[in-house]
DNA sequence: CTTGATTCGTTAGCCTTCCTAATTACATTA
DNA sequence: TAATGTAATTAGGAAGGCTAACGAATCAAG
């Protein structure tokens, strides 16, 4: 960096990376869709039955904002899931309005071996890195994890 | 590694490893569409584009492939950003099946201020880390980067 | 040289996922 | 009790991905 934009440069650095992370992400999804499904769950699908597995019962509008999507998505998506048997609804009893979703037991088992089958090209690929790199992306999937969640 | 029970647990790893890139991923977007594009370059346009201005002119087949998606996607990518006076398409003299394309100049200012504008937020989200985290992501970035490319 | 197979890109048509706007049902507050 | 606000759904549309089928060009055998 020793261009007599050193300052300009600088302040790039942060956009270059978002950049950067932005392709990967994209690359990285890509990927992963490719590797086909047998269980039938997409991974929007996939991605939103995780949150009720691993962080329990969730109203729509709280899964909707953890998954980053509008209402109406999140709508579609559990109504999909409440069809193959994976989210039961339940009344809230204090305010009706809400519906409150929660993961089957069987949704548990479909999620573990889905899950495998999704990212199984992409887990190999990790099982060629060092420990090293293994280390550097578990920091990164964290440092991702809360860079984008909240605001 | 030698009993059957650290194996499954070292393959276990990489499988949960790759699920929260997974996930990490599936937010990132979520949370980079939003921000929407003033200069009209969505996140696909904006990423093949980046293939031809940093990496040279590319076929259609060429930059299918490293875009991973299919050729018919592709094409219709294309169409958009030719539209758009970003991309010029040259015959190719040895075969006139192929469609060169490589990115017009104009390309290379429109790429510097989308881009910019797209992934504004997550920078700012960037810059509030200290520089061990930002040098965890670069390198994460480039271990991404490889990983999902090729094979 | 001709014929058949292959390859590159396009067209056609479908599916999924996301969105905004409008609507319905319930809750809250003035 | 009337007005306002909020949770979820419905309706409708845009974008981006796919496969299948096709035309044009190339390559490989004979």
């Amino acid at each position: 960096m020793t261009t007599p934009d050193a300052r300009a440069t600088e302040e790039d650095l942060a956009e270059r990376l978002a950049d950067r992370l932005h392709s990967a992400s994209i690359h990285l999804l890509r990927r992963v869709r490719r590797q086909d499904d047998a269980a039938g769950l997409s991974a929007p699908h996939l991605s939103a039955l995780s949150v009720l597995v691993f962080a329990g019962p969730r109203t729509l509008g709280e899964l909707a904002a953890a998954e980053q999507v509008r209402p109406p998505s999140m709508t579609r998506v559990v109504q999909n899931l409440e069809r193959e048997g994976l989210v039961e609804r339940e009344a809230d009893a204090a305010d009706r309005r809400v519906v409150r979703l929660r993961a089957t037991e069987r949704a548990r088992r479909i999620l573990e071996e889905s899950r495998g089958r999704r990212v199984r090209s992409l887990a190999a690929r990790l099982r060629t890195l060092d420990d090293a790199d293994v280390a550097t992306l578990e920091r990164a999937a964290d440092l991702l994890d809360a860079l984008t969640r909240g605001e």
